[in-house]
DNA sequence: CCCATTTCAGCGGTACTGATATAG
DNA sequence: CCTATATCAGTAACGCTGAAATGG
């Protein structure tokens, strides 16, 4: 992977190191934002995968396991369990696929499109508690931003 | 913890929920910074800890772990390994306080000096290559945004 | 007696890797 | 024979908590 060979700019002798780090503070940032997103979705019994791939299946419509993994950017190991827990909620259903017998096709039930209902509320409250001190166009410019790093950096790679 | 009641504003009803939610969004540009910069720092044999801890001590001077833990915003059982193989590189020095027996001065020494500048190389590279994609303008905006939700979110309370 | 400091031991969630069995 | 799928097992780094020992 290939690293540019610029110096990043801060005013040159910076005393100020700390605060200068992208990574550091993008680091930071997630990581409270993932215990507050974390500690709302636990009070209803969900995770964060379970949005993704609630959210997949609604977008995207019935698929492998293999598609949904994709799609969710959640690795095929991981996603079994977070099927198993949706599965058990009724929120999905895992059914063998008669034309390829390794796949399994799952599809999101009418309970799952109200349970992505409810978690959708809960991560949009959460999304403005954590912006709370941004105005929409800075909302807007923030997100922006964060997809093209974001974007820039995973180039879409398909996840084992 | 308060949480605003509003609804995010995405356009209405939404197929794109998956690009939507700001944690998300935030947490996988984290994860890929995170491995990139854990990458380029372990090619050297740091850790980003090793970072932040010699950039407090070179900004504020010597002090206490205590007061180290606070400043890097490390956690004091965390700082103790960091300090180890600080000690072990010859970058740091540990000697106990003659005026509190309870605490160890924490001092940078030449080579820690030469370290920082060494780790500061690296991570602004790293950096610069998160945000290739950014103009200048754009990645002081968006380190701006980062900057006022974090702050928002910390309130900067003290580590345990 | 309570509080501060250092250290150790452990936990929970996340991103990620590897191996295995089954089937195309 | 090689590849794809679902599943299981396990790892590493991280943020964080709790408790013990020593000393103010």
């Amino acid at each position: 992977m290939p690293m540019d060979d610029l110096r990043f700019d801060h005013g040159d002798q910076t005393p100020e190191r700390l605060r200068a780090q992208l990574s550091r503070l993008v680091g930071m940032t997630a990581a409270q934002t993932q215990r507050v997103s974390s500690e709302a979705l636990r009070a209803i019994g969900a995770h964060k995968d379970h949005f993704v791939v609630l959210a997949a299946l609604a977008e995207f419509g019935p698929a492998s396991q293999a598609a949904v993994a994709g799609r969710a950017r959640v690795y095929k190991s991981d996603l079994v369990a977070v099927l198993n827990e949706l599965e058990d909620g009724g929120w999905i259903r895992r059914a063998p696929d008669p034309t390829d017998k390794r796949r399994n096709v799952i599809t999101i039930t009418a309970a799952g499109d109200a349970r992505l209902a409810e978690l959708d509320g809960v991560l949009s409250a959460v999304n403005n508690h954590i912006t709370a001190p941004l105005t929409a166009n800075e909302r807007a410019q923030l997100f922006s931003l964060l997809t093209r790093v974001n974007d820039h950096l995973s180039g879409s790679p398909d996840l084992p």
